[in-house]
DNA sequence: TGGTAAAGTCAACAAGACTGACGTAAATTG
DNA sequence: CAATTTACGTCAGTCTTGTTGACTTTACCA
């Protein structure tokens, strides 16, 4: 209701966090659009890429730990998963050291087309970055990191850095 | 593949490019959670959030512009229009000049729902923009801008900025 | 040995997207 | 003025992706 508060001064009016939250919707759809387009073709959604992205990310990780980064519930992705591994995309593998778990692994023909969505995504994402440069790149990654929920934080930093 | 390229020095690794692939990923769904829980109460789901947001922002926009905006097709959009128009939430009003146009305009109540989905976006938005800082948030909207498909960015301008 | 945990599955359901086909009213155009 | 196009609404059917609830199998663990 009230254009500004806060502490200090204050930079962001009520209008201004509005054009932030258009903003996020539409890049979303901007975000999904290319690897949409590839996923057509093979006959899957957005559901599968994000297992399979998530699988080429943390190799040999269980479907528990999948269950908690993807944020849904284990009928949902077994679904995805099942097709995934009859189509010989994903490799389900027993564990060792406890042997109720399964671990997940990409085979071959899985990682041909994680490179292929990857480099779909990351085209638009370099594109963007090269368009506005660095610095706006770090706020950028700064300002998403401060929206997640505390556990996808944690999900997030858990994901390896790179170098 | 490669990780360094561009025109003058690059700073981006395709590393650093998936962690802003998997920041939006984790971002977006902390971006939606308020006020998913919000309309949950109602019975609702995004795809109302959505046309109320933008009714909101454009009161008296017309279906085919709201069509636009949304990019969804007209039966998907009808299922949600009809339901808000049934519950009182917004008016459809035909058309002084073009009789064959529908503008669409929240009522009190529909006004008073978006105040409420509104506010909860917001206030995780204006959180994380407190969080770091002004200069971030001006390279966060940056790069989402860079990130929307050219009618995408169209239609995001064409919505009145803050003064 | 008994309880808990991991995974998988069956069934039913709902939201929200899609296509295709049609109908009506109003505007536009030849 | 007649024909076409446009704006909107609707019916019907399909698909993906999410949900709940119940149940099984296997394996770990105390």
């Amino acid at each position: 209701m009230d254009d500004r508060r806060g502490p200090h001064l204050l930079f962001l009016t009520d209008e201004q966090l509005k054009k932030g939250i258009e903003a996020m919707f539409f890049a979303y759809k901007g975000f999904t659009a290319d690897p949409d387009r590839i996923l057509e073709q093979y006959g899957y959604g957005r559901a599968h890429h994000r297992a399979i992205h998530f699988i080429h990310r943390s190799p040999g990780t269980t479907v528990n730990n999948l269950l908690a980064i993807l944020g849904v519930t284990k009928q949902s992705l077994n679904r995805v998963l099942r097709t995934l591994v009859e189509d010989g995309l994903v490799e389900s593998r027993v564990g060792t050291r406890d042997k109720r778990e399964r671990h997940l692994v990409l085979t071959e023909k899985g990682q041909a087309l994680e490179a292929d969505l990857a480099e779909a995504q990351r085209a638009r994402m370099r594109a963007a970055y090269r368009e506005v440069g660095p610095e706006a790149v770090d706020g950028f990654r700064k300002v998403l990191e401060a929206m997640m929920d505390p556990d996808m934080r944690r999900h997030f930093n858990a994901l390896k850095d790179p170098e």
